[in-house]
DNA sequence: TATTAATCCTACTAATTTAATAGGATAATA
DNA sequence: TATTATCCTATTAAATTAGTAGGATTAATA
């Protein structure tokens, strides 16, 4: 299931999308548009900042936007940087890889060849979205 | 990211997919076979008997036994039973289906369209894959 | 240069979900 | 009727997610 955070994330960043890019949206101003608690939608944009998505300015006339064209960003950044692996199984991440302790070869594991599929078909899908198709 | 539920039921399932299907396995012989909790096993294997997956047979002799051939059991309703919805979203669950309460119209909801799509290639991964390809 | 308005950062708390445990009820076999 | 297994409910523990608090930093502007 899609976390708060995610899904909280992707309302700002349509709301930004919509937005002209050049003029920084401030934090509270998308909490009240949206709905989402100021402090936890702050934590929220910084990771997104932090993660080459979105360009903060500090101070008067400040806030927060969008560092491409909606149409650059692509769905699997977002859901990376938000929800983190896209696999369902560590084992068959690409960005955030570990072993499994208890399968002694991947290659002949039943579940590891099935979540594969099931990563690869959803990686195509978010790969190919990008912010501009959620608008 | 699948939950040890999820996991262990997979291998208790495959477990029995390799064994005599007429005979009854107990739960203590997986438990210990996969290195899996007894305790939380059982109340795995009792919730995969309540969805027709698995059959039992109390008292001396008793157990679980697959109900179907493993090319019968699909993954998709494993992992429903399991996992719960297939979709990342309950508005876009086909089975476990909630409306979202700040969303006024789904057809224009860019993230309904988004997690369609992904709902609708898991899906149909699930829906092709069997027990039987686990092994 | 003082004030104000914004993000930045760290730490903590609360709520929810997941994992695991306990213990007895029930049923089948011998 | 003793034994062996599943069945069932309730509880506890651990982990994750959601949300809060409060001050540090930075930039604009009066």
């Amino acid at each position: 299931m899609l976390s708060k955070k995610t899904k909280y994330g992707l309302k700002a960043l349509t709301y930004l999308a919509k937005q002209d890019r050049e003029l920084p949206v401030q934090i509270s101003v998308i909490s009240e548009a949206e709905n989402i608690s100021l402090k936890f939608l702050e934590s929220i944009l910084l990771t997104l900042k932090k993660n080459h998505v979105l360009g903060s300015k500090k101070g008067k006339g400040g806030g927060y936007y969008l560092l491409k064209d909606p149409s650059e960003i692509k769905m699997s950044l977002v859901m990376r940087v938000l929800e983190g692996p896209i696999a369902m199984v560590p084992c068959v991440s690409l960005n955030f890889y570990e072993k499994c302790s208890d399968c002694p070869d991947e290659t002949l594991c039943g579940v590891h060849q099935l979540m594969t599929d099931v990563r690869d078909s959803a990686l195509s899908i978010f790969n190919h979205k990008t912010l501009a198709d959620l608008i």
